[in-house]
DNA sequence: GAACGTAACACTAACCGTTAGGGTTTTGAA
DNA sequence: TTCAAAACCCTAACGGTTAGTGTTACGTTC
């Protein structure tokens, strides 16, 4: 019951490795809709069954590393200086991420994504649970000592942030003129001090 | 070419509503996921194309009227007195929803929709959609004249209310919490005067 | 009121994502 | 060497959804 360290782990991620990047090969090439679970696991040479013991779902090959996503955002909660106010330690990654996903290596692929009616609504729910969890770590936090109801507002409003500034024609001035709207409610929030 | 007034109308309908209060009833019966499209069409006595021709899916059986949920919303923007401030007369309406769908009667299908991720996520889709639309009916307003980035924004700091709302523990005192929240970040983005 | 176009519906057969069941090989540990 | 488990394969199926192809009932038109 020992860490299986080794060969077998490498094997594994390799395998992982190579659906990911053939599947999405395969859907850049000729659309995520027109390729199917079938021949993305014959042209990586996995059986189907193989396939979806590494992912959960046709759409998680496409959003391979969302738990990046996750992490950095709360990342940015709990692991700012101290004493540092929320918000901008907030608006600083996720200007960070849209400026990501909006270079232009990441375009195909995002064009991919709003052609595809079932990649959009995956990714809508993977937007939900993040914010659920940043709203555990905000909640969590003892300098800030939110309400329930508060936190999980605030981190609705800044996963909304980053879906819009995504869209926006000037994604780094949306970040901005959205967060002044954020900024402005959170310090309702926090009538005494600020935080 | 003349409008099909008559009898085929009805039938039209009364064939609609015997599939969708058949599938409502099997589904609280059973559960959503337990109950198939095959079985909800043999039990209602139709084919299983025709109960897709009156539905674009499984899930749109269980929201079948989401039209008032848009109207009621954009409505609340279009239809206000002239003068009237946006942000209460969305509160008012927010509120009633909530009111309305936190209801007893309405607790058995709000259930059945907890406990299913496909309606879940149906559910997070469709609420984008409203967002939209609400962000176009603020947009269109002359009185408020707002960029494009502020109205998506507030319309989607809207939705987010009713859906957080909905799932706490109070309510009603849940859209008051937020939206003061909301009317903080609306003053931000007008400077000048109350809108 | 007979004939015609079409909307609504039915039936079959399939496609696609996903999973269960059950077997084989590879790996790490004893 | 022996053994248990992990990783993998194959087959077959299930459930939502759609295409293809009739058939019936309605509304219109002459």
């Amino acid at each position: 019951m020992t860490v299986p360290s080794g060969r077998r782990e490498r094997k594994k991620a390799a395998t992982r490795q190579k659906i990911a990047s053939t599947a999405l090969r395969l859907f850049l090439e000729r659309g995520y809709d027109a390729v199917g679970i079938r021949e993305v696991a014959a042209e990586a040479d996995v059986a189907v069954t193989t396939l979806f013991s590494h992912f959960a779902s046709k759409e998680a090959l496409v959003f391979e590393q969302d738990e990046d996503f996750e992490q950095r955002l709360t990342q940015a909660v709990t692991g700012r200086a101290p004493h540092e106010p929320l918000i901008p330690a907030l608006r600083r990654e996720i200007r960070a991420l849209v400026r990501h996903c909006t270079a232009d290596s990441a375009a195909p692929i995002w064009r991919m994504i709003d052609e595809s009616s079932a990649l959009r609504k995956y990714e809508e729910s993977m937007r939900l649970r993040h914010a659920e969890t940043l709203a555990t770590a905000i909640a969590a936090d003892p300098e800030l000592s939110q309400t329930a109801t508060a936190s999980r507002t605030i981190a609705r409003f800044v996963i909304d942030a980053y879906s819009l500034a995504r869209e926006a024609a000037d994604p780094e001035a949306a970040v901005d003129e959205i967060f002044r709207m954020i900024e402005a409610a959170w310090e309702v929030t926090c009538p005494s001090r600020r935080a």
